[in-house]
DNA sequence: ATGCATGAGTC
DNA sequence: ACTCATGCATA
């Protein structure tokens, strides 16, 4: 009955990451910083039509497909952000998106998400679904700065890239490719995510704990941030090397015996609402707290619940899966 | 496998 | 109040 709290101690807070990936987070961070155009600027242009759009992009959610062809010209720019991460077409996808192949089965790159009231159409009208996809301005180089092997002191697990060795730590396909060999071993082994997990705690690596099913659910899904990825592998990897070890050891393997509480409910948020949000975060990813509050209220859904939305949803595009990108 | 949530670290 | 790494709860 101890609390799940227990294994915060030594969770890889950002305590872990920073030290390792300097360059990769405060890199990709500062970016999009300087990038950021004022706040002011879009909130205002949101502000001026938020009645308006906040109605029409409901009301489109609501109807799921309204041949409103107005052509409400929104911002010319968007948030950099967005601009970051190729991939933005979520909105309307992730409601009809079963499964994460869709997501990586993008076949076109996808371009920037200068989205306007035509653009919101284009997402809730099945059949006009490339008539406005023009690619702007067209980053020629959306990945962050080189990886940057630090020379810090300590029992730096990471593999750096040597002149001869195989691809280094930082390169998107070893990673996939690491993720694809480690969960095909790890079932061979006949150990679950949630075992791997548990049992990275028993490697006693500096600032490694365990970790949730979810974790290593995705990883081998890719599904977590580049930089998460690679801070995550060479802790996985030493586990599978150990494990492919001691099974040559001792072959047999007794069963856990299962067994744990449950607590926490977690809020379900209904299609409609859902459908409302994806509809606003098409128009503005990242609402005020007045819009926030506003939404929350027009949805009828905690303020808190709202936000946590928009952050989670923020998140989803940031984190990896650009298929077409090589 | 994924949705909603928490918490540390930042800005 | 946001980003990021993670996790509980659940489809």
């Amino acid at each position: 009955m101890m609390a799940m709290d227990a294994k915060q101690p030594f969770a890889v807070p950002a305590a872990l990451q920073e030290p390792k990936f300097p360059s990769l987070h405060a890199g990709s961070e500062a970016m999009r910083r300087v990038c950021l155009p004022a706040p002011q600027l879009q909130g205002n242009i949101f502000g001026s039509f938020d009645e308006s759009l906040l109605a029409r992009a409901e009301a489109l959610a609501a109807a799921d497909l309204a041949p409103h062809a107005k052509g409400h010209h929104l911002h010319p720019h968007f948030k950099p952000d967005a601009a970051f991460h190729a991939m933005s077409g979520v909105p309307c996808a992730a409601a009809a998106l079963p499964h994460p192949a869709a997501l990586a089965a993008h076949p076109h790159p996808l371009p920037h998400p200068a989205l306007d009231g035509g653009d919101l159409l284009e997402h809730l009208s099945p059949s006009l679904a490339v008539a406005g996809l023009a690619e702007p301005p067209a980053l020629p180089a959306p990945l962050p700065p080189p990886p940057l092997p630090a020379a810090a002191a300590g029992p730096l697990p990471v593999p750096v890239g040597a002149p001869g060795a195989p691809a280094p730590a930082a390169d998107p396909r070893e990673l996939e490719a690491f993720a694809e060999r480690f969960k095909q071993r790890r079932v061979r082994l006949g150990v679950t995510q949630a075992d791997v997990g548990a049992a990275l705690a028993a490697l006693k690596l500096p600032g490694v704990g365990s970790l949730s099913q979810s974790t290593i659910c995705r990883f081998e899904s890719l599904t977590l941030s580049h930089n998460n990825m690679t801070a995550l592998r060479p802790v996985l990897q030493a586990w599978l090397e150990g494990a492919e070890a001691a099974r040559r050891a001792r072959p047999a393997g007794p069963d856990p015996p299962p067994g744990a509480e449950r607590k926490r409910r977690r809020t379900s948020i209904a299609a409609p609402e859902r459908r409302s949000l994806e509809a606003y975060f098409a128009l503005q990813p990242r609402p005020s707290a007045e819009k926030i509050a506003a939404i929350a209220e027009k949805l009828d859904l905690k303020k808190n619940v709202v936000r946590v939305w928009f952050c989670n949803q923020r998140q989803k595009q940031k984190r990896m899966k650009y298929s077409a990108v090589h």
